[in-house]
DNA sequence: AATATATGTAATATATATTTAACATAATGT
DNA sequence: ACATTATGTTAAATATATATTACATATATT
């Protein structure tokens, strides 16, 4: 399973680094959110939402 | 403003320590969460969200 | 071959979310 | 009046998200 933020990030065409200095994160934390091993505070994940043009459920919901 | 996730709350039916057993999280946590003066992590919000039968758009997304 | 870029990963430090415990108040029921 | 329930709030302790620094690798470019 390919994750959604990565491929959200790969559509606007952003390295992982670019992404975290436009929500002010570390490259480290964006690579660690998009291997899906992280629960990130949900400022940061309305940040990354944002930031890609797309809402929260698009990236961090799944109906189960 | 009234806040969305404690108006979603009352609906239910649920006390603030009610809803916080369920989610796995205290009644403060909740509180603090309803006054909009906490950063809570994706997790609980999720948990929260499920608990409730609301999305994560229902509860923490606003169009800006 | 050498350099630069993008990403993975690990150790330690720091900031902050969350818990625990306690006390306060308002509302309700007996 | 008394007890109970729901919520507000605060202080200190604990857990964990996030930053910082560093090194490694793979790929592309010159």
């Amino acid at each position: 399973m390919v994750n959604k933020i990565k491929l959200a990030r790969i559509e606007k065409g952003l390295t992982q680094a670019q992404l975290a200095k436009r929500v002010n994160a570390t490259r480290q934390t964006i690579g660690l959110i998009e291997k899906g091993e992280y629960n990130p505070s949900l400022n940061l994940c309305i940040a990354i939402a944002k930031e890609l043009e797309k809402t929260l459920n698009d990236l961090f919901w799944e109906e189960s």
